[in-house]
DNA sequence: TGTTGTGTTGCATAGCTATGCAAAATAGTG
DNA sequence: CACTATTTTGCATAGCTATGCAACACAACA
């Protein structure tokens, strides 16, 4: 019964049953190729009947483009990459791409999991959250592989990137936090090594010198939220504790929350202020309420998609920064 | 400067370098191949000077395997998802596979996204929250593909599945809440076409019927979390509220626990017992401490992989069942 | 030295499809 | 109907690698 052998027909089986030629077969299933709908309708019949299906292997090796984009992301704890990843599959898919995936630690080098990537033949990469070796980053550029760096920026010249604008975001914050009356305020960086947060940290402390306040205290996260909320107890158990943190993330900011509110018993608006950085769904749900910047989503991923798939230009490193919005609630308002 | 002709070199660039065959090229690359260490390093170090890479569409076209795993998801609002994914990426790159994943709509037929991986001829397919057309799982199995839903059931009989223990778990929150002493309780399911919340439902009703309680209101909240929302205000903008409610998962736990604590004041536990299913991370916040029915997340995808990665008995469905335990929090606490 | 065995190597081919080119078929026109 | 223009078709090949087979080299051994 359960043969275990797998036939999968191929073009000439298609093209023999059909009475065609293999090359006919082909034409069927390329759109706008020459050939008549009696003939096109001949191969589809005799395609259904056998449960052909063009072979993408084949095609790809032959045509020296393999439709798939090779995608590494980081920590999928932090809701940020999941939903930029589910944005990202939905437009690569409805311009016919296909998404490699590879989940990454955190802020490592990506280096193998690229390589097996490179091997597939993939048409481009996205990196969010990695790192590229410059040897590796000089064999896709030698390969013609665009390389998009998504809310990170790397040292190696051919790269693209699509950030969204830290250093706006990082000031507005550091404005607002001063303007609600803030005194003494924080800085939760990040990932140390990681561009986005030193830029919005950069940012945030210039802004806060200028308005002529002292340097942040400043922390560490990790940017996951077993980092974070050792992050906030570092802060909160001091005697002279800060009445304001920034966040480099949302995620972060939602450790912060818990923290400040059910370890200290601190309403985070009115005792402490918090604020984060992303605006993902989370940060105005009712129990977290953070004021936040707002990334777009959208806009940051079309653009990502956009220079992945543009054919010209590949080879210049293009840096797009997205704008946002300021976006004020409760966690920041010491009058609630 | 920037000429635009991707070169990229083949294995008998490499063989004429180094001064030997094309074979040797590809033996040299093939662990456990025929070939003496000298001409290996001649062709490895030639390979390096061209910057070499072996095209994986070439070798698997040869094959017959691409060592590719079609993978598709559900809505990645709720985190179980990504979660999953994560683990799941790693321990198929951990036995020598990639991933091609696709996010579809929460229990839409994936059929086109399926049919494209198909072309990539994808050695196996892990399906996530998505239903399969029964004549495209014909065709998988007549290509020899296994096919494994994941908590999930599918009507065709060709395919596995591995899915936690949803009777067990849901008999264990029935018991649990009657022991409690909530006295109306309520089920939330999630999408009504589900084999998930179907069954969790029917083994939480004859739970409760089997203790001599009546069957439980019921309200539909569709595994998303503006939909759980939706039905947990149905719920408590009754008269004759119910004093518990169990969820289908813990994501949808997460926003009744939200609509009760924020919308109607309510406390968890003392006002409102609330209970959900897989004890995501997200369940034991504490602004959550949701009671919960584990799903072994390394346990399921492990089960789901070595299914996948299996050759024999390819053919047969086979149903895998992995036992969770209560997980008893504050969120059905009555006395807290 | 001749022989046998083991380990290496190259040749030729398969695996599946797309496409340039020439041949064939069809349509169009007077 | 004859002739040209256009569309459609098949042939042959390319794209890149893995592998069976035969040839080869080499060492071991008597």
């Amino acid at each position: 019964m359960n043969t275990s052998v797998k036939n999968v027909p191929a073009a000439t089986d298609v093209a023999r049953l059909a009475g065609v030629s293999q090359s006919a077969v082909s034409r069927a299933f390329t759109s706008g190729a020459s050939i008549s709908s009696k003939t096109r309708s001949k191969v589809m019949a005799a395609a259904e009947e056998l449960g052909y299906r063009p072979n993408q292997l084949a095609r790809s090796l032959l045509r020296g483009r393999s439709q798939l984009i090779g995608v590494v992301l980081g920590n999928m704890e932090n809701p940020f990459f999941p939903l930029a990843l589910e944005t990202l599959s939905k437009q690569l898919n409805a311009q016919g791409h296909k998404t490699l995936v590879f989940t990454n630690e955190a802020n490592q080098q990506a280096d193998t999991s690229i390589e097996d990537m490179l091997n597939y033949r993939v048409d481009a990469l996205i990196l969010m959250a990695t790192t590229l070796s410059s040897s590796l980053a000089e064999q896709c550029q030698a390969a013609g592989i665009p390389v998009v760096f998504v809310n990170r920026i790397s040292h190696a010249m051919c790269c693209s990137s699509v950030t969204s604008d830290n250093e706006h975001g990082a000031r507005l914050i550091a404005q607002h936090l001063v303007d609600a009356g803030y005194q003494r305020i924080a800085f939760m960086a990040g990932i140390e090594t990681s561009s986005t947060s030193r830029d919005r940290e950069a940012a945030f402390t210039d802004a806060l010198i200028a308005m002529g306040r002292e340097k942040p205290m400043r922390v560490v996260g990790h940017f996951n939220r077993t980092g974070a909320m050792q992050a906030m107890r570092q802060l909160l158990k001091q005697a002279q504790r800060p009445d304001a943190v920034f966040c480099a993330n949302d995620h972060m900011a939602m450790a912060a929350t818990d923290v400040a509110r059910y370890e200290y018993a601190l309403t985070p608006g009115k005792d402490i202020g918090i604020a984060g950085f992303d605006d993902i769904p989370h940060a105005h749900w009712p129990g977290y309420d953070i004021t936040t910047y707002s990334q777009p989503l959208d806009a940051l991923i079309s653009q990502t998609v956009e220079r992945v798939l543009s054919q010209s230009n590949q080879y210049d490193a293009i840096h797009t920064v997205v704008k946002g919005n300021l976006i004020m609630r409760s966690s920041t308002s010491p009058t609630n």
